[in-house]
DNA sequence: ATAAACCCCGTACCAGAGTACGGTGTCAAG
DNA sequence: CTTGACACCGTACTCTGGTACGGGGTTTAT
């Protein structure tokens, strides 16, 4: 777990970013940056590669950066409960997008099968449905 | 319907927008930019109001503003095949977006309720499942 | 006739999550 | 010892849908 071995592009190959990606997560303080050692190449290890993938999955999970900046300061594991109030809003966010994507999808679907089963010279439902009601 | 007799900011106020937003839909091609009569001032009409409002309901139903853009195009209500195309392609995506954000809910669901019923000093489930597999 | 309110136009800026570019430095192989 | 690949760093650009700003010109009301 210590050995501290690769360059900024491996460590980006390894975690499967782009290495302005690991950059960008340093910038954003996601990432720690490690001292430049004499000649000014940075080496970096498996405590990193774990935590881009943390990053990568918490993404995965509808976090966004500035959250799972916050969820990395819980990392050690003895936090649960501040840890949950985050997951918490943030299932109460998803349930609302859930919401109104529901929404969408029924009238989506509604309007298309009405465009399906238009028959002669009717006006467009879908257009129609755009226009003033 | 041919009274052209508003006022930029009377034709936003009346759409429900902003000022800078009609001109940025001018800019984008979704609002026809009138004739600059004498004097410099442009007057808009009834038919700009219901466009807006178009782009308003669009918007609602989750087309971007390219989307809306090709939407306009088929106005007149005699094009709905190719309207229909249009929502099929974004009821897809809708559906598609839908199913990941099920699956966000029922991770967080599950974590939420895993982490609260947690007792003593296990780890946190949330903070583990974000760590390594 | 003067002040408030409004219009015109161009440009810059916001969030979010990166991506791209360009100049310089360093390292390893041949 | 030179070539190529990579690292470092700062800055700028991408996309989407706007919002803000600033310097003029005009119109409306008092």
């Amino acid at each position: 777990m210590g050995n501290h071995d690769l360059t900024i592009g491996m460590l980006a190959r390894q975690a499967g970013v782009n290495v302005e990606t690991v950059r960008y997560y340093q910038r954003r303080g996601l990432l720690p940056e490690p001292d430049k050692p004499l000649g000014g190449i940075r080496r970096y290890g498996a405590g990193e590669v774990a935590r881009i993938k943390f990053v990568k999955r918490a993404q995965h999970m509808g976090f966004s950066l500035e959250e799972i900046a916050a969820l990395l300061k819980l990392e050690d594991g003895t936090h649960c409960a501040e840890a949950r109030a985050i997951a918490v809003e943030k299932l109460e966010e998803v349930r609302r997008r859930l919401e109104g994507l529901r929404d969408i999808e029924q009238r989506l679907r509604q309007l298309v099968s009405e465009c399906g089963a238009r028959r002669g010279n009717v006006r467009c439902p879908l257009i129609d449905s755009l226009r003033d009601k």
